[in-house]
DNA sequence: TTGAGCAATGTCAGCGCTGTCACATGGTGT
DNA sequence: ACACCATGTGACAGCGCTGACATTGCTCAA
């Protein structure tokens, strides 16, 4: 391995150990000219600064953590694809830390964390984000961090989200123009951030399309896929049941298509059913689902950007990336038939 | 913050710093008397050595690194957070490096993140297990590694493995056992580690149960949805179709249960199904899937636990943990009926 | 009694960088 | 002509730790 360091840069520069480091850095103050030689130097050395030596002398690590506490895995390697993306590039690690709310020592996980690692900042995601006592140890200790999707923006600092609600009611829309006027909802947990602007989104578009909304189409649900076979269950066996049910993730519409099936009620030709969020799970259900899907790895480097551009205090780094989501029509909607 | 050196731990301690060094690298030549005494005093303060300051004096990184380009969320995680938990116990520290083998730039990644981590070893997950390229780059770099899963076992370093013959005899036991003896199998992709030995099982399980193998029943798959679907539509249409298929991979079962679906097969009266690996979709399928659970995490953490031993030679760290694979029995496979 | 041998601890330089400050240079305004 | 400032660069200490070696105080065989 036998690395190369600064000083033999320097020496092939013909300039001081100092100078390379700022061309590193990018400091202003270097002539273009002697920048220009020292850069050509770096490449032809491949040189690469050693991290531990920058971090012990400039007291900053040089690391950002993702914290997480999500049961899907696909969206967790989304947003580890889109924050290594960014810290790649601007020369930052990146630590991630699952963490488990439920059993218990979230915080002294998370102390442990900082103080072993010295992280310069956290991107926290849901359902963390909603995670009082996380949050009130953060600003106690003045770490920076920036949020995913928070279900309040009562926050005062930096977050990144996607309009969920204008999603919904594109959904609804799908729906609407497949001629379906009874369309049921299925609710994800009330405390988890997106549950309440997917359902304004669903009432925004019956709204839009003059469809009165039926409060005995509102079942419901936790995100999981129990929860969606049950409600299910109920909203087919009532008296006049819906032609199409809008389930507020894929899990619980996979839950739909469960139901459905032991109903022997055809999906979708004699029920239309979707979710949101594009789980993979979507592409093996059979049918395969029409879902929204979320532009994971941009909301992740979105917000692994602004958390550097708050740490090196140069705000206006990049622009951020467009964070619309969008729907995926698939097999389980179809125009009404009966 | 102003975090505790190790300094301010001598000093209270009454020793010097390099007595504390010793007692945080567990050192021997340390009077028990003497660690226990400083050991308090760390307790006390909370001290945690400075990671950086460890590294550069010691010229280790105190890191190791995860590459993986698998396709499968919900596999990635469960390595992550088996190999984190080692590292953590261990002091180590992890970073994650998804490759994209088909975008090229694989060693390339590779050799970056070796010069700019100076990662102290790798993990190494199928299917990049079988890139002779990295295997050779990092032979001739002589990076220390170990191998998850890998194809071949002509390796002479470390590696974990799955018994996947035995498990998959166990599937094809569970079939027989349920009256089932026209079963037919769906190959993963051949050059990928797994496939040949699910495929062993497979003829072992018939063997054992004097069930004469028919070439006819066996069809190419490539672990994807698309290969199972296909294949299944091929082993379903012909003169005698099999009453249960064994797909190598739960993604391809899933396939398998779209045929079965798209002709009017009933899954599991007229069908068992029955895939390999419990990938979260096998929960949210209808019906869901009967499959074999990999104690995925276990693996990880015996890989780090392998390469730690490997870097440190201190290879008795602590007995490795059990690798046996499980049935899981759901909703797919049923008794003959017709 | 002595010195060899070892266990337990200390001393000190230095890992590769960056912060601070000092210095050299050249352009301005008066 | 001078002070004054902005710009570009270098000298140097030191971040917190560990490796190599020095030192101390034992024990124990000859």
């Amino acid at each position: 391995m036998a690395a190369v360091t600064m000083q033999e840069v320097a020496e092939l520069a013909g300039v001081s150990a100092k100078t390379v480091s700022r061309v590193i850095n990018n400091e202003p103050r270097v002539k273009p000219d002697t920048r220009k030689r020292v850069q050509k130097v770096i490449d032809e050395l491949n040189f690469r600064p050693n991290k531990y030596a920058q971090s012990l002398a400039a007291d900053r690590s040089l690391l950002l953590g993702l914290l997480y506490d999500n049961p899907s895995p696909a969206y967790i390697t989304g947003l580890q694809e889109g924050v290594l993306s960014v810290c790649n590039h601007a020369g930052y690690g990146l630590v991630i830390h699952p963490c488990h709310q439920q059993r218990g020592l979230l915080l002294e996980g998370v102390q442990k964390l900082l103080s072993s690692s010295r992280l310069d900042g956290l991107v926290l995601t849901p359902p963390l984000t909603e995670n009082r006592e996380l949050r009130a140890f953060l600003e106690a200790s003045k770490t920076p961090y920036v949020l995913i999707s928070p279900l309040v923006s009562e926050h005062q600092g930096d977050s990144v989200s996607t309009d969920d609600v204008t999603a919904a009611k594109l959904m609804v829309q799908h729906l609407v123009d497949l001629g379906h006027r009874r369309i049921g909802f299925i609710f994800g947990a009330r405390q988890r951030s997106g549950s309440e602007m997917r359902f304004q989104g669903y009432l925004q578009g019956l709204r839009e399309n003059n469809i009165e909304v039926d409060q005995s189409l509102c079942k419901e649900g936790d995100f999981t896929f129990e929860s969606g076979e049950t409600a299910a269950f109920d909203l087919l066996r009532a008296d006049n049941p819906p032609t199409a049910i809008f389930a507020s993730n894929d899990y619980m519409a996979a839950g739909v298509i469960k139901a459905a099936y032991q109903l022997r009620i055809s999906v979708p030709y004699q029920l239309s059913v979707c979710g949101f969020d594009d789980n993979p799970i979507a592409c093996y259900l059979t049918p395969n689902l029409t879902t929204v899907r979320h532009p994971v790895a941009a909301l992740a480097q979105n917000a692994a950007q602004l958390l550097i551009g708050q740490l090196t205090k140069s705000q206006a780094d990049r622009p951020l990336l467009d964070m619309s989501s969008e729907l995926v029509i698939r097999e389980s909607t179809a125009r009404i038939e009966d």
